[in-house]
DNA sequence: ATTATCCATTGCGTATACAAAGTGTATTCT
DNA sequence: AGAATACACTTTGTATACGCAATGGATAAT
């Protein structure tokens, strides 16, 4: 295997890693055991580190090891801004400009997602339904819009993945809820409807939102942002 | 001179040389003459690299020499797109949350931005005013706008230095207005009008729009982001 | 004359060695 | 006994060397 398969190797198993929080929010990343692990030299791994920085997945510190971005009180409340804005105006433009192999690829991604539903581990369906957006975002083609739509997918894998339960029944049918939604968003785009498109995803992220708020959030939230998205 | 001073310095000057356009749009960067005139080695040379890439002033490419990323007639069109949404959003939340060290350092920033009108070069203004939006970007402190909202501060320098001509009169006044809304948008900011604020965001960007609209733009511009931020 | 192929040279990617900064522990002094 | 300092060890940052892939030029063949 060739060294930069290895690489590649691990940066997807890091992403793949802190996405599902295999690797907790705020853990310190051994650089030495990684270069074990994947027989790399540090020099590779080093150069790994800084793209995921780059991404969002980790923090670097000067004469200090990097660290998993941290999930504090305080990113919540930014991602509970953010999200609806970005995530509206990430849906109307993949209704906008979408093309029918990307439509399909939508397609792909939800059937996996679907399966992983019935079949798959808790972390099986975080990385299906995180792909299946990644694709929503590759379809809007924004390369302004995409950066920090990414860093709002790698916290929402990484909230549902902390506060979700298999075993409440209340979870279980949010979950299916949001599988309907992922086929209404299929539809909208396909049919070029912005607006549907834009409602689907206000929809969406108000159902993550109201999950997450009955089980932990301890105060109330209030979203001029989300206002300001759509008044 | 320590090393690290070397390379922090390095990092400055590729972001300034960058952002001024000193170094154009789709530029290749040279490894070993920038290790020369910074006396590094290739190695945190290459880590800077990765560094500017994560925030979006370079391409990497595999087995080829970084490249200033492009600006090409795709990215201005999305620039126009994402930019009132990401904008007002980021000085909605600056006029929610800014304190009163930061408010101090954004009237500093001005006074510098009114110095460059006055005396400095292109360059400088251009600086300058990529500073005092920066600050904003501060102000704001939202994890997930601030990545596209960097973005674009970078591209809307390198647009202002690409249209901008200091001989032609009408640039000249939309500059001072752009100053005097400025002006107002601390005001705003201080006041903690955050309709305010989020109104001087779009009235901002339109004077860019409309500058740059005039002298390049090829074709009419629909912005169906804007009416979703601002219906 | 034009194109294709091969060789040389340039330069990118990785590994390893070295230097410096930080951290933890042990010992000594108060 | 507690605190402070010094020393050792761990870990991070930088420099250099080596191997390989890609590109360009030259030569030969059609």
């Amino acid at each position: 295997m060739a060294a930069r398969d290895r690489k590649t190797a691990l940066s997807t198993h890091l992403k793949h890693a802190i996405l599902t929080t295999a690797i907790r929010p705020g853990a310190d990343l051994d650089e030495a055991a990684i270069c074990g692990a994947f027989e790399l030299s540090r020099t590779p791994v080093r150069e790994v580190f800084r793209e995921l920085a780059g991404l969002g997945y980790v923090d670097l510190r000067d004469n200090r090891g990097p660290r998993v971005s941290d999930l504090s009180h305080t990113t919540l409340r930014d991602f509970f801004l953010a999200a609806p804005m970005i995530y509206g105006a990430i849906l109307r433009l993949a209704a906008h400009n979408a093309t029918d192999v990307q439509i399909q690829a939508l397609r792909g991604a939800q059937e996996t997602f679907r399966a992983a539903l019935r079949v798959g581990s808790t972390p099986d369906r975080t990385l299906a339904n995180n792909r299946f957006h990644e694709i929503t975002g590759e379809m809007a083609g924004n390369i302004y819009l995409l950066p920090s739509f990414h860093r709002l997918l790698i916290d929402h894998a990484r909230i549902s993945m902390t506060f979700y339960r298999p075993e409440n029944s209340t979870m279980a049918e949010n979950v299916s809820e949001a599988s309907r939604q992922h086929d209404a968003i299929i539809d909208a785009i396909a049919a070029r409807d912005e607006a549907a498109a834009a409602h689907l995803a206000e929809d969406h992220w108000n159902l993550s939102r109201h999950q997450i708020e009955r089980f932990v959030m301890p105060s109330a939230l209030d979203l001029p942002m989300g206002s300001h998205a759509r008044p």
